[in-house]
RNA sequence: GUCGGAGUGGUGGAAUUGGCAGACACGCUAGCUUGAGGGGCUAGUGCUCGAAAGGGCGUGGGGGUUCAAGUCCCCCCUCCGACACCA
């Protein structure tokens, strides 16, 4: 090809403006009255820690390519940022340098909004939503009170993590294997009156709901096990006197099981530590070995539970009490262990030993029977047995069923009077205070006399004090800072104390999105307007370590703000469709800032080009897969763009030495192609396999060099609806470059190519007249043969039969004749 | 331990419905661009036997279903991720 004096592809020359351009002309800003179909495309607000990396990069690339192809199909797109800016890393870096967090964070807010526009990606800049913006704040406080008030806000003790060195409650991303990440102390658990959000009124629903998301399946079935919801049975174990006769006087002890029609196994019961009956069962001469046990497990650290990785040491203690196992009427022992948790089901197990396995470790620990209730499968040589089988010593169960057996069992149960079916979810109500500065406070004063009270919606927002010091120590200087501490009751007018508690940041990440859809409004956090307008949000682009936490408070604030009617009743669920892209590796190790093994971007643009960058992200691997820096392909990414280039500016030779007339067969291949290729595209685009629509490209740009350098040249139409047609194509992808080169093709004045509608095939054109026809015999490739596209069965298997090529490899008759014209068919010799 | 996901050339990957395995790219090799070049263009490149023509083998391993299996079924191995004593 030419190497004439053409104008050369800079993309350092040629991206700035057109960023410049994108932001300048408003063009991807979107008004609540647009009158276009909408679409709401949002990647997950960014935590600002300073300049993009290339993970960051990689998961923008993929939303600005949504909101330009949308756009391109005149669909008036959402697109917004925003920054999840409270939080750990900034209190951190002001107790290090003694300086307020909110310049640290303003200035990493603005580094990755300049690495943000640096790649091409586009947003509506005047929807920005910070969590730090004192107008959010507002807001999130006014959402907690309505939650307050309807009863979804709430004060309880809680087990906490505690740091001793910095005297504060960590959250449990603070806690690095049972150290604190910040003074390397040994974190403990505390019993803590806390705030907490009743996300567990929405267990079933948050469950059932899952069903109709457009959800990754693996998002989904993580939810469902952390919602964890199991049927049982609870029920009551009578107390037992020392003879072993009932106690009537006790209320029985209650216990979970989802093996009711086991009960005839259960030859032992055990109690959480903590359990607050665990006094009441103990006697005198097993009190000191229970308060020792009890003093054991309580200083048990994370450390320590976590050094028990693999087997698992049963530890336990016997209280010297019994209770009567309803079924058989027997006495059996009351232990503790810690393998049983206060934080599930009520806090004590009927044990079975026989049907499993923890509770047949603890009774071979400490010599306990074990009883068979159903039986094992022929040559089963383990130990507990959880299948399913015939009940076996369980009289009026014998030979039933384990599902049959737990219908009658559990009817005998409510007949006894002694228990019920319940439901347990292992799903826990949300802590969402935190003892920290650099979060939304809670708006909330206590008072001696009236104790917990609301703060009024007029005095909203409670913002954080800008005169703080920050101590070593770590702790909130809100606890030690006068002027914010002291105020007056708003019911009584007394003397009072503001919460020094803050928000958890999963707290602003939960309606952040809905705040975007509305970012003006200054009467309400949002309209029902504009949420009927834009949500549920169409494609939400994140990373798949926010599948639980994030995405399940999101749809639990959706649901709760629907139910009072803050947001429209049925908007139950905030995100359509979800795509959690994979991360990029380094070394193959995560790339993660404290590990110092980042990749900034603003390097790689210098040097390639952001197009060059855009399109190795797309191209390297699927989007939904783990990358390693080391594959990206950066080299062959730029080769490629400057090899589109040479073919689509003007002034190369392809420009004059083109043929015109009428166009020949070649020619219409070309042009067939290129109705293939806008099919093909399009396609790749919709099911997110954006390295073959890169391939697609490619291959393109390939059919497209071959077909100039063609002795006849290339006809003049054809080649320019071919090459304009990759460009539109290839638009969303590389945004720079196709706009450089569509400004030269078409001249200043023509809207630019993002402008330009998205191309639609002509069906005519994707006809296929002439196939190739595969021969096989036994199901080995033989022959190749050219057929009609329309070719019958009968003409195929009769070409087929007839190829020379077949022939060789038949001895005698065939012995039947698979034929699926056109394609393939296969002699089966 | 439980639940998910994955294993295809020297490398990243493609194969949407069971129908040509290895598209596209990286890398490598050769030729051309009368020279150099981290440039451009063209051709070749799964392994193996063979001088060639041509043959055989081949999608982690083993078995199965089928005319036909990377794709479906069973067992096993390895790697990655999530939850980890949830009764």
């Amino acid at each position: 090809m030419q190497d004439s004096d053409i104008l050369p592809y800079r993309p350092a020359d040629i991206e700035p403006g057109w960023q410049k351009s994108w932001l300048d002309s408003g063009m991807y800003e979107i008004d609540n009255d647009d009158p276009r179909e909408t679409r709401y495309v949002l990647s997950m607000y960014p935590y600002p820690s300073g300049p993009a990396h290339i993970g960051h990069v990689r998961n923008y690339t993929f939303g600005d390519l949504l909101v330009r192809y949308h756009t391109m199909h005149g669909r008036g797109v959402l697109s917004p940022i925003g920054f999840d800016s409270f939080g750990l890393p900034a209190e951190n870096a002001a107790i290090k340098h003694g300086e307020h967090p909110r310049p640290f964070t303003d200035a990493r807010i603005e580094e990755l909004s300049a690495s943000l526009r640096s790649i091409g990606a586009v947003y509506d800049w005047r929807r920005v939503v910070k969590s730090h913006d004192p107008d959010y704040i507002k807001w999130s406080q006014w959402i907690f009170l309505r939650f307050y008030e309807a009863g979804l806000a709430y004060r309880a003790y809680a087990p906490v993590n505690w740091c001793p060195g910095c005297k504060t409650v960590l959250a449990n991303e603070q806690v690095v294997d049972g150290l604190c990440e910040r003074s390397d102390d040994v974190v403990e658990k505390r019993n803590l009156d806390q705030w907490f959000y009743k996300i567990t009124d929405y267990a079933q629903e948050l469950l059932d709901d899952l069903d109709d998301l457009d959800w990754p399946a693996r998002v989904k079935t993580m939810q469902r096990n952390w919602i964890g919801r199991s049927e049982g049975a609870e029920f009551g174990l009578p107390v037992a006197n020392p003879d072993g006769t009932p106690n009537t006087d006790a209320a029985p002890l209650q216990v979970f099981t989802t093996r009711p029609d086991t009960g005839f196994g259960m030859t032992f019961a055990v109690m959480a530590p903590e359990h607050d009956r665990v006094d009441e069962f103990t006697t005198a001469e097993q009190q000191a070995d229970v308060d020792a046990f009890r003093v054991s497990v309580k200083a048990l650290s994370e450390i320590d539970r976590m050094s028990t990785e693999g087997e698992i040491t049963k530890r336990g203690v016997f209280t010297g009490g019994s209770v009567i196992n309803p079924f058989t009427g027997k006495a059996i022992p009351v232990f503790l262990a810690d393998y049983v948790l206060t934080t599930y089901g009520t806090g004590a197990i009927m044990a079975v030993p026989g049907q499993d396995q923890r509770d047949w470790d603890f009774a071979k620990a400490y010599d306990l029977d074990i009883v068979r209730t159903v039986e094992p499968t022929e040559g089963f040589d383990g130990e507990a047995f959880t299948g399913d089988g015939p009940a076996i010593n369980s009289e009026w169960l014998n030979g039933l069923g384990v599902t049959e057996a737990k219908a009658k069992t559990m009817d005998w149960l409510v007949e006894q009077g002694l228990g019920e079916a319940t439901i347990k979810f292992r799903l826990r109500d949300w802590l969402l205070g935190r003892q920290r500065f650099w979060g939304a406070p809670l708006p909330m004063v206590k008072c001696e006399a009236c104790g917990f009270v609301p703060v009024p919606d007029d005095q909203l927002p409670i913002l954080l004090p800008d005169d703080v010091e920050f101590r070593p120590s770590g702790e909130s200087p809100l606890t030690y800072h006068e002027g914010f501490l002291n105020t007056t009751c708003p019911k009584c007018g007394g003397p009072a104390q503001r919460e020094t508690d803050t928000m958890d940041t999963f707290v602003d990440s939960s309606w952040y999105f809905l705040r975007m859809a509305d970012a003006f409004n200054d009467e309400a956090p949002f309209s029902h307007e504009a949420l009927e307008k834009f949500l549920p949000v169409d494609q939400y682009i994140g990373g798949v370590e926010h599948a639980i936490l994030h995405l399940m408070y999101a749809r639990f604030f959706m649901k709760a703000l629907a139910d009072l009617e803050i947001a429209p009743k049925t908007l139950r669920e905030p995100m359509r469709r979800l795509f959690t892209q994979g991360m990029v590796r380094m070394g193959g190790g995560k790339m993660s800032k404290s590990k110092g093994n980042t990749v900034a971007p603003e390097a790689i643009v210098a040097a390639h080009g952001a197009d060059a960058l855009r399109l190795a992200i797309l191209q390297v691997k699927p989007p939904a897969e783990d990358v390693d820096w080391e594959d990206f392909q950066l080299d062959g990414c730029e080769r490629f763009l400057h090899r589109v280039w040479r073919l689509a500016i003007p002034g190369t030779d392809l420009f004059t030495d083109v043929r015109s007339g009428a166009p020949d067969a070649a020619d219409n291949d070309i042009a067939k192609a290129t109705h293939v290729l806008i099919e093909r595209i399009t396609n790749e685009y919709e099911r997110w396999a954006y390295n073959n629509a890169v391939a697609g490209f490619m291959e393109f740009t390939n059919t497209v060099y071959k077909y100039v350098q063609t002795p006849e040249g290339p006809h003049a139409e054809t080649l320019h609806f071919a090459v304009d047609t990759m460009l539109k194509l290839m638009a969303p992808a590389v945004p720079h470059i196709t706009a450089e080169l569509w400004r030269h093709r078409h001249g200043d004045d023509a809207p630019q190519i993002h402008l330009e509608r998205w191309p639609i095939a002509d069906p005519e054109m994707l006809i296929v007249s002439e196939v190739t026809m595969i021969v096989q015999v036994n199901g080995k490739v033989r022959d190749r043969i050219e057929v009609p596209a329309e070719i019958s069965d009968a003409d195929a298997e009769a070409l087929a039969l007839a190829s020379a090529e077949a022939q060789g490899y038949l001895t005698g008759a065939p012995k039947k004749v698979i034929v699926r014209a056109p394609k393939l068919v296969n002699i089966v010799a």
